[in-house]
DNA sequence: GATGATGATTACCC
DNA sequence: GGGTAATCATCATC
């Protein structure tokens, strides 16, 4: 009944004289100057008021006549203005304390952080770009991709999550507010409800479903965080490279004792035939020229064990190339091949004996010498059928030709060989590595046909 | 569990 | 930016 008294005092001494003509009704007097008029009125509106507070205390059909009957009261909208104003004049308190909020510096964080994890925003690049450098981070390799793909799909379902939560905060958010809004207007045929005060009832209601949302934020950020940091701490979680890999990198290492430091092609094509990264391949190189060089002894033998084995590969290349020329020359169907040049001839079987005994004797004989990553790579080319002569330096046109040179490349490996066998190849004094061009690129002897490159150095 | 091997990281240099 | 050297952390072997 506080209330009551409030509205009756507000509606006497404050603004219902600024109200007193509303819909053709007659003026009540200003508070104060009423006569015997005035007081019936004062009654008449202290009789509305009183039929509105107890309104609610009725059964639902007395409740229904009534209000019927009150909208039809001469009074009514008066009374419905004043009220208003009044509420208005409260309301303006509040919404003036509300309003113009600065946009909330959290929230912004956390808009942005979920932007750039991709799990708002765009789905394609943005997720796949944080799934990428995750799993840079934590490295390359067969089983780094199968993280990072466990990466990306813990990523998608914290995403699938997120938008789903968000969807139903604003399905909800929107069904109450109409809810709300059809409420309020329904309420304002008998309520003292503007549309003002409809219009900020919708503000609160976003406002407080902001904070909802800012809370699925937080709890998406914190998800994306635990997942992240759990792929960021398997960093130093290594596993070793698998043998074939350390073999390939090994035997480009051993092949280029003399200057051991591939160019980005010749890593990248490494990282691609050992699956890791090129990253990965710049460490191994970074990691075995230190450890080479401070224990040249030890690994001696397996710069030897290296080196034999390429040679072998290298012989059994060049037989390969032999038996090939010979199948396919018209002049030499069973025997040995004739060369064009008269001091080079050989049989098959000879010429691989030959080479065998001189790559692990030393004897290189009258060849030239091109240093031993060349030989790493044109075995690889006699390997296969598309050999191209003319990117290992030569213009090689016959076919004599191309085994010949093959072959010359397999002696002046033998010679490679050597350095690496007897002394510590392509040291200086300093314990650094000889200058040398960095070569081009890179191939291994297990690789197949089709992938030979040229190496400069030396 | 001790130990060596090895991949990764870091600070520094050029 | 790429290389070296030192170091860390983990793996593999005994």
């Amino acid at each position: 009944m506080e209330d009551q008294a409030r509205i009756m005092q507000s509606l006497g001494g404050v603004t219902l004289a600024a109200h007193s003509v509303q819909g053709g009704m007659a003026l009540p007097p200003p508070h104060g100057h009423e006569g015997t008029d005035g007081d019936g009125r004062k009654q008449d509106i202290g009789d509305i008021l009183h039929q509105i507070m107890t309104i609610t205390d009725q059964s639902l059909d007395e409740a229904q006549a009534k209000k019927h009957g009150l909208n039809c009261h001469r009074m009514k909208p008066a009374l419905f203005s004043v009220l208003c104003e009044i509420k208005e004049k409260t309301g303006l308190s509040i919404r003036g304390a509300q309003e113009d909020d600065p946009p909330d510096p959290q929230l912004m964080r956390l808009d942005n952080m979920l932007l750039a994890e991709g799990v708002s925003g765009p789905e394609k690049g943005s997720a796949s770009a944080a799934a990428a450098a995750a799993a840079a981070a934590v490295g390359g390799g067969a089983d780094n991709s199968i993280e990072h793909s466990d990466y990306r799909a813990k990523l998608t379902q914290i995403r699938q999550i997120y938008h789903t939560e968000l969807e139903k905060y604003e399905q909800a958010c929107n069904e109450f507010t109409t809810h709300v809004m059809n409420l309020l207007r329904e309420q304002s045929r008998t309520r003292p409800i503007s549309p003002k005060e409809i219009e900020r009832m919708v503000g609160i209601i976003h406002r407080k479903f902001s904070s909802i949302q800012m809370q699925l934020k937080q709890s998406t950020c914190e998800a994306v965080m635990i997942l992240r940091s759990r792929f960021l701490d398997a960093r130093r979680k290594r596993r070793n490279f698998s043998k074939q890999a350390t073999e390939i990198l090994n035997e480009y290492f051993y092949s280029h004792l003399s200057n051991p430091y591939p160019s980005e092609e010749a890593k990248e094509e490494l990282a691609k035939k050992c699956g890791i990264t090129v990253s990965q391949v710049s460490n191994w190189f970074g990691n075995k020229r230190i450890r080479y060089k401070k224990n040249i002894g030890k690994f001696q033998e397996e710069a030897n064990l290296y080196a034999a084995k390429t040679a072998v590969n290298a012989a059994h290349a060049v037989a390969a190339a032999v038996q090939n020329s010979q199948a396919n020359s018209p002049t030499t169907p069973n025997s040995g091949f004739q060369m064009k040049d008269e001091d080079f001839q050989m049989d098959a079987t000879e010429s691989k004996n030959s080479l065998l005994s001189n790559m692990f004797s030393g004897s290189s004989g009258s060849f030239n010498l091109p240093n031993a990553g060349d030989m790493f790579m044109s075995m690889q080319s006699l390997n296969g059928a598309s050999y191209q002569g003319a990117q290992v330096g030569g213009s090689v046109q016959s076919q004599g030709d191309t085994i010949r040179h093959a072959i010359s490349q397999a002696v002046g490996y033998s010679d490679g060989l050597r350095g690496h066998l007897y002394s510590p190849h392509g040291l200086n004094v300093n314990g650094g590595w000889h200058d040398a061009p960095t070569p081009s690129s890179v191939t291994s002897p297990t690789e197949g046909a089709g992938s030979v490159h040229s190496d400069t150095s030396n």
